[in-house]
DNA sequence: TCCATAATTGAACGTCGTTTAAGTAGAGTT
DNA sequence: AACTCTACTTAAACGACGTTCAATTATGGA
């Protein structure tokens, strides 16, 4: 049986990019592979090879989308005046878009693309994207400080609590402390935000 | 050829660790294998499973190596009166370990054990000791403010550099900022002293 | 109806961690 | 010196992995 009547090349494309991200939410990027993917769509895994460069490809599609959830997480989120809130607003979509997605969030971080393989440059734009709604929470905070400097302080916030949160999603918070996680990247904000409020214009 | 005279079992043993740190060293923990190093030591694969549980068990030990080499760097580090230039002290002697040994640090974090595998009670006992070093320092900065305080403080500040750290030794800093990790990092150590400073007893 | 093309398969390659039967060298005993 | 017993080592094997490829098959166009 070739080219089954099934599915057309984008059907298969969309179908095996959806399943892939179904497979990753559910049991982990540890466990997906050719194979279970392509058991789970009815195929072989040789045909993911002529719709899809390699596995690579496949789990970066995954990527993209996860990143773009959270980029809508953080446009439902609360809005406030108050910038102090809002960040604290964009720490809990953070949040709780991490705990609603735990596998398909270390997917974009653990999964290990052979080495020399370039990040795609959307996957920069879409974080960079987020940090500037970040920076701008600190723009509010004080309007005297340029922009570059709000610029960096939204990266070393955005970064902090990535680690933070990424350290607690692979189990190994606990090498470093012994708290809850929400706690602590609502104070990481409030650190931030005090120390920026603190600084020499 | 069985029971070697070449080596005792404690000597195959150190050799085994040995190399191990040698080849994770040099060529990082992707090319590391059971096969790699048992070629390395000139025994067969088989062999290094008599001596120990298994590869993760191996990959541990030199972690140790690692993790000590990090508690040896922050005693080696220059000393002085001031908690806020010996906190920056102590953020050169850990740049300067892992520029040094990138690879063997990388694998501290990126080498998955197997799940369910518990970690190591000295892992925490040696990572809790860096950090109980650091707590010190803000502790000499606001005497009035309690110990418990300024452990968590030192936590903060040991997980948000190692994670800046970790994005950029694992190539993913450039996800996030396009700045030198030297820079950005005493810029953290500005950042949690400037809050701690100027927190609510 | 036939053909060219594209999709699909199954087997294969070389890799991995790990297990195991078989064999061998040394120490201890007679 | 011969023998046994034990510890060690090896080679082969297992089932997984990502990826490639020749062979097959079904489809769209002529």
């Amino acid at each position: 049986m070739a080219r089954r009547a099934d599915h057309t090349k984008a059907e298969l494309a969309k179908l095996v990019v959806d399943t892939a991200e179904e497979l990753i939410g559910e049991d982990g990027i540890d466990a997906f592979s050719a194979r279970t993917l392509s058991r789970a769509i009815g195929y072989t895994a040789g045909t993911l090879y002529h719709h899809f460069k390699d596995l690579d490809d496949i789990v970066t599609q995954v990527n993209s989308r996860t990143l773009a959830g959270l980029a809508q997480a953080f446009d439902d989120a609360e809005r406030t005046d108050d910038p102090r809130r809002q960040l604290h607003s964009y720490a809990d979509a953070f949040l709780g878009y991490i705990a609603l997605k735990r596998n398909l969030w270390n997917a974009l971080f653990e999964f290990r693309r052979k080495q020399g393989a370039a990040v795609p440059p959307w996957y920069l734009g879409s974080i960079a994207s987020l940090i500037h709604i970040v920076a701008e929470c600190f723009q509010h905070i004080r309007p005297d400080i340029d922009a570059e400097t709000c610029r960096r302080s939204g990266q070393l916030v955005f970064a902090s609590i990535h680690s933070v949160v990424s350290l607690e999603s692979s189990g190994r918070l606990g090498l470093v402390m012994d708290r809850d996680i929400r706690k602590v990247v609502h104070e990481l904000v409030d650190m931030h935000v005090t120390a920026f409020k603190h600084q020499t214009a």
